[in-house]
DNA sequence: CATGAATGAGGCTTCATTCAT
DNA sequence: GATGAATGAAGCCTCATTCAT
């Protein structure tokens, strides 16, 4: 019979991933709409065909790259939410990571959080904000439990930190906005102090902060 | 001779008003995925050909349906922010009545923030965001001055509220989002109270809002 | 692999070659006019988009048609040129065969001497009439040296044969023009004695001509 | 009844050739492929379907316009032809008034030369070359019979010197061809010259000529 | 008669997907 | 398995011509 050598193994799972890279790359300059399969494979290196080989469909593959994407988001902010000190400085971390990180990105972030090209995609951008959601769910859960936030419904709240984080910034990083770096930064930090002031039970937040 | 009679011009501003409300109403069923020129020509009653005796180009049209809605949503806030009463049931209001009218028309609203179609039709977003953004950013002057809001860097904050609430909206209008209609009202106070938490100087501001 | 062999790179060249054949034979059947992109594609036996796998452009593809038919004629006259013989043997051999082969294919000389489609294809027109006349100027210098012709503005006078040429052609060519078989032959040694008066310092041109 | 008065008459015309004049200079400026019927009907100032009125179809408004402008041309020659003087004299002017008047209107001369839109426009085309044929003809007969031209197939040279003249200023009037105002010049006097050596029995011709 | 809005056939081009090599 | 040429269904737009007003 033929056995898998972890040799071949291995090469598949790199143009594999060559394929989803180009694709990333490819939308990340200049959005869906130039996302070819032709121009992936070229970049990635391969035959047109061959990217049909390892993703059903183009949609198949760009909700893929959406998910991985984005997975690699949710991970930053899961690890500062399970790390040590208050949920407030925890969540303002993980806000400004966030928007930062989407910030350095822009146009692929544009494309990933706002710009759809197939109902199918869609899906995996839901699931995306929904599993950010859960982050934060639990952060605001802990502050609540702590004293450090207002009671509130925790569930509505994480969805509307990640409306006003996630989308808050889709203004700003339209690919025709002109904000300038500077505006950006302030921005960021509107956003956390927006956020927390939404949070908090009292105005003593600032003092809990710690900026990291 | 062919007189350019009331009769005759009011039946030229109605077949433009006819394909204008066609475009809006596949965009509403469908997106701007279903959206060709030929369907608003069939649907409008009109031939193709006419379409384009009305704008220069498929482009043009659709970014006059989203400015058109846009404007209509804008107005609806404009009107509340400059009718009676503190800032904070004002603001409360216009992200409520926002929200709400949002939710009705969701394929629609989805589609007019979040989906792209084309370059040229982005700009027309970004003028909606701004426009929007400026009418809080009136209300939330107001607020400050009245004592009402905690003293913050106003512009900063009505975008952040813009991005709450529009695209806060966003995944629960994706034409996938199953959220049922009980939880958006729900959304909907979240979103209010979220925004106004993050506003204002005191937990007073409860008593302050007087539902409308 | 998928390798580029000789036998796959031979297939390649001939589609190439199979699609500019159908794009000369459809212009050399009813001109530019019936010269679509659909059609051309038909007549060669692929499909539409693969015209565009081959030539960026319709305009591309004719104007590589234009070019491509126009070389050879050039290149005959210039056999001719570089033959042995007098000067007004060859320029009297040259005037014939362009014009006996310009008769034999009406429609197509037509279609490529004088009729236009795009900007775009013009250049190339111009290209080739530089061509014809720089291989005229050159037997018409020889023919000044030796003796045989008048001094003359060799440019102009190139020019001046082309013109008479080419463009005397037009007229006999165009696919309205009834003018017999008999009389093309009589046009085509009209316009050969023509040149050669024109250009000959003597009458005994004709005693040096030795038809060919 | 309905009389026709005569001013109504005029007014017709009036309109007809108001219709006549912008085809031509739309023709002047862009060539056919600008000239749109919804554009001559704007440049004369009426209404579309007004064109439809005095022409049956576009293209027997533009093969009037050929005709129109192309007898204008003849006349001429068959002005210069009449008149008295040697034939060389005559001839020479003859080409030398065409040629300078092709080249003043360059575009024109150009669309209504090589520039072809439709089979039924192609045959005004000929009957134009045919006319200024006629012309030249008689012309050349003359000169026979006076000595001045060696004896000659009149109708093929008649045929040769319209080639030579007509066409051989398509190259230099194509839209795209960048000849000098001062090469022009050279150009004309060079098909002058040309013609005449190509018709006359010895070189004495210049001393008949007289260049008025 | 004039008007000019409406028509709609038809042209060019793109690109996701397939399949012979 | 990989290749990449071929496919062909759509989509956008133009413009000569018609016809109700």
């Amino acid at each position: 019979a033929y056995r898998r050598s972890q040799r071949v193994e291995k090469r598949l799972a790199d143009k594999r991933a060559r394929i989803l890279r180009a694709a990333r790359q490819l939308v990340a300059e200049g959005g869906f709409r130039e996302a070819q399969v032709a121009a992936v494979a070229a970049v990635a290196g391969v035959a047109t065909g061959t990217v049909y080989r390892y993703f059903p469909s183009k949609a198949d593959l760009f909700a893929e790259v959406l998910r991985q994407t984005s997975q690699r988001e949710v991970d930053v902010v899961s690890q500062i939410a399970s790390s040590g000190g208050s949920a407030s400085t925890r969540v303002a971390d993980g806000v400004r990571a966030f928007a930062t990180r989407a910030i350095r990105g822009r146009r692929l972030a544009y494309a990933l959080i706002a710009e759809p090209v197939d109902p199918e995609i869609d899906s995996a951008r839901l699931e995306y904000r929904h599993a950010l959601g859960q982050v934060f769910e639990g952060m605001i859960t802990e502050g609540v439990e702590a004293g450090e936030f207002v009671p509130q419904n925790v569930e509505a709240s994480a969805a509307c930190v990640v409306g006003a984080l996630i989308e808050g910034l889709v203004g700003p990083l339209s690919p025709r906005s002109k904000t300038l770096e500077h505006d950006r930064e302030h921005l960021v930090e509107a956003i956390v102090c927006f956020c927390l002031r939404a949070l908090s039970s009292d105005d003593d937040y600032e003092s809990r902060l710690g900026r990291s």
